[in-house]
DNA sequence: GCGGGGATTAACT
DNA sequence: GTTAATCCCCGCG
């Protein structure tokens, strides 16, 4: 995929549909999954913004993650198979989109935390940053949790572009977790991308 | 049921 | 640095 801002096209829409990743490419360990969806393009229907930070979220073991609990009935769909999106609300105000990795039973999920504009995705709408603005920009909510990203309108596509340097480090607004979860170096970002701010 | 608190954000002082 | 907005999840009794 080319140089500057797409037209919104079917044609467009169709290139990236061809690059959209298969089920099992997300059936892997979540830092590799929140690794490599860095430069990737999250699309749904006629937006698209590729993806410049995520953060990974493991199983029951990791303290800061919602499978903490177990498969509780909001995050059951973290212990499905990988591939399905796992939306939820949080501080009652702001959705939040994920991406569930791993075989079954792990319990593993992506946070998306910031995306930037790509073939249709209008940049009043991208304005703001955080996971909260990526929701709103693509138009996601909670009906678009457990849906398979490998059907649908709904999908990533493959990273059109040779990956990027990564920028590593902690997970943002974890500190519940203790320090040792707090800690961990599980936020993945574009490197010197504008759409990430240098305070992180 | 109740109560505590949250994977946030923008608008304050 | 502080705080409001806003709702539902989850543990416990």
């Amino acid at each position: 995929m080319s140089d500057r801002a797409l037209p919104r096209t079917a044609a467009a829409l169709a290139e990236l549909r061809r690059a959209r990743l298969p089920r099992s490419w997300y059936q892997r360990d979540v830092v590799t999954v929140a690794r490599e969806l860095v430069g990737c393009v999250l699309v749904h229907r006629q937006r698209a913004g590729i993806i410049v930070e995520t953060e990974a979220y493991g199983g029951p073991e990791d303290r800061a993650s919602h499978a903490r609990f177990g498969p509780t009935p909001r995050a059951e769909v973290m212990f499905r198979a990988g591939g399905l999106a796992y939306v939820y609300l949080c501080y009652g105000i702001h959705e939040m989109f994920n991406v569930v990795t791993g075989p079954a039973g792990r319990g593993e999920a992506v946070l998306i935390r910031a995306i930037a504009p790509h073939a249709g995705l209008p940049d009043d709408v991208a304005i703001g940053r955080g996971p909260g603005k990526v929701t709103t920009a693509l138009g996601l909510d909670r009906r678009h949790d457990r849906r398979d990203l490998s059907r649908g309108a709904l999908f990533v596509a493959a990273a059109p572009a040779s990956p990027p340097e990564l920028g590593v480090g902690p997970r943002v607004g974890v500190a519940y977790a203790g320090e040792h979860w707090a800690s961990q170096p599980l936020r993945f970002w574009w490197r010197d991308h504008p759409a990430v701010s240098k305070a992180r």
